[in-house]
DNA sequence: ATAGTTAGTTTCCTTTAAGAAACAGATAGT
DNA sequence: ACTATCTGTTTCTTAAAGGAAACTAACTAT
């Protein structure tokens, strides 16, 4: 871990906005780390509870991004034989690896949240 | 910690939801982590001086993205009595909360390109 | 036949993000 | 006078993200 007064050379600059640049371009728009958050946490799921799950996201924007999310290896895709036919989203191992990165989003949001309601009152 | 056996009640499934649309929302976007990154390793910078280390980035851009962050109470503006004009940037000690944040994006970044390039050789 | 469930796709539309270029206002150097 | 620097703003344009509703297609229950 770097101390506070350590700073970066050039070349660890780039690679760290290019660390960043990869992640964000992963994660970032608003329904991504909440469907990885769905599976990881609740568990596999089907689309449609997926969909109610999440509350507000339309079956458009759940059905692209769960195809990027699966080409990126994140969630894997199997379409069950029952009928009416099922297909149940599960997260991958590899999805697994960004539980602290979660963790540390949601951490910090209810950490704001708080931060922000006591200002207003004060 | 939660086990991964644990499961979210609703209300908690609720407050996830919420914590991570709010970190999501001051965050995501293609510059703003740099920005704090940069203010954060790098220290205090003058506009031109954060715009060079930033590369790509416009001066619109840059100019919109430290407003808001300056709203949000990550970064401070200083004007300098000097001439000419320079106007200096901080990270506040409230951005410092964002700092294991930010490490867990970088290593997750640095990590997952080398798990795709090695897949690309395999 | 009618209606409901499942898992999407297609089409259309609006909003947001972002970039490029020109400009402004102050100062300073030659 | 001309050019340059610093810190932006303004205007215009394009690209990407996201939402709403209709539709397909297969199956089930009444």
């Amino acid at each position: 871990m770097k101390k506070m007064t350590d700073h970066f050379s050039v070349s660890e600059c780039t690679k760290e906005i290019l660390a960043i640049s990869d992640t964000m371009e992963l994660l970032s728009g608003k329904w991504k780390i909440q469907i990885i958050g769905n599976l990881l946490y609740l568990g596999t799921m089907r689309f449609m509870e997926l969909k109610r799950s999440l509350g507000a996201i339309g079956a458009k924007k759940l059905s692209n991004d769960l195809h990027e999310l699966e080409i990126n290896q994140l969630v894997t895709r199997t379409v069950k034989n029952t009928k009416p036919i099922t297909v149940e989203y599960e997260a991958t191992p590899y999805a697994q690896t960004l539980k602290p990165l979660i963790n540390e989003i949601s951490n910090w949001g209810k950490m704001h949240r708080k931060t922000i309601t006591q200002n207003q009152k004060a």
